[in-house]
DNA sequence: CGGGGCTCCTGTGCGC
DNA sequence: TGCGCACAGGAGCCCC
């Protein structure tokens, strides 16, 4: 489940690979995967571009591909659960494979085939970008703004952290270890935090998602940067995936609940 | 407007 | 041993 840190690690890996590079050709193996437009103007609109540039929003990734004599267009690409994007030798498993002019591919790769790839003509446009809540580990993201932000919020802590119009880029995974670090149960209702509690949560989301990057993100399932390595926050978590596990602080077992359908992980004691 | 529930999708792991 | 089913969750959708 790639969420900002993974995503930004794809990123930044793509950057020092494929900028100035050519595409020359596409190979598209499942259709399904490409919402805009249909694949063959797909094809036609990005042969013959030049990656210039990558951007993430959120966990959205952007490719600015510049034309000659034409306004640039963009490639946008949400690796939604098991979404790869691995630069290597040309592969039959890709799902969608850009051919690029160093001989190597952007090969795009998804078991679940829940990922999906667009061109746009202004990615700013996009309803999922301009939806977009503040990113994380920008300055205007101040401590000040998230209480603002927290006020009036009436739903459990939890499901709002992963809500994308909420706060850009945090997923299942990194809020349970943000809720753990902050010791506040992800049942509590965002308006009843008081100040310190606040605090703490500003402070360990921009603390986690950090120590994530420097990590290169975590690789508990099909996870895996533009190099097709794995990242190794999966050793610092602390309750995600661990059901029944005892918790490193109190030794009591982790539970599990669901919440806004999602499973959630977190330690009874530690975090009231 | 907000929250709950369903859908997409397939590999994995469980119980019978 | 083999089958059927629940589960994993990001985002979009419908519905109340």
């Amino acid at each position: 489940m790639p969420e900002l840190p993974e995503v930004e690690t794809i990123r930044r890996d793509l950057e020092k690979q494929i900028i100035n590079k050519r595409i020359n050709n596409v190979f598209v193996l499942s259709p399904e995967v490409i919402t805009t437009p249909k694949p063959l103007r797909f094809k036609k609109l990005i042969i013959g571009t030049t990656i210039k540039k990558i951007i993430r929003c959120g966990k959205l990734l952007i490719f600015e591909l510049k034309r000659t004599n034409l306004c640039p267009v963009y490639l946008t690409v949400h690796l939604r659960m098991t979404g790869q994007l691995i630069v290597s030798r040309i592969s039959n498993r890709a799902r969608v494979s850009l051919q690029l002019s160093n001989r190597s591919f952007l090969n795009f790769y998804d078991q679940r085939k829940l990922g999906r790839l667009s061109m746009v003509d202004n990615w700013r446009k996009i309803s999922l970008v301009r939806q977009l809540g503040p990113e994380p580990l920008n300055k205007d993201f101040t401590l000040t703004r998230f209480k603002q932000m927290l006020k009036n919020k009436k739903t459990k802590i939890k499901p709002l952290l992963i809500d994308q119009k909420f706060l850009a880029g945090i997923g299942n995974l990194y809020a349970a270890e943000i809720l753990f670090l902050s010791r506040i149960s992800p049942k509590r209702i965002a308006n009843s935090l008081n100040e310190r509690e606040i605090t703490s949560l500003y402070n360990n989301i921009k603390k986690v998602l950090k120590l994530a990057i420097k990590c290169r993100g975590s690789s508990v399932d099909t996870y895996r940067d533009a190099k097709g390595e794995k990242g190794t926050f999966t050793r610092h978590l602390k309750v995600y995936a661990r059901r029944d596990k005892p918790c490193f602080a109190c030794k009591t077992p982790i539970k599990r609940i669901v919440l806004g359908g999602r499973g959630t992980y977190f330690c009874e004691v530690c975090q009231q």
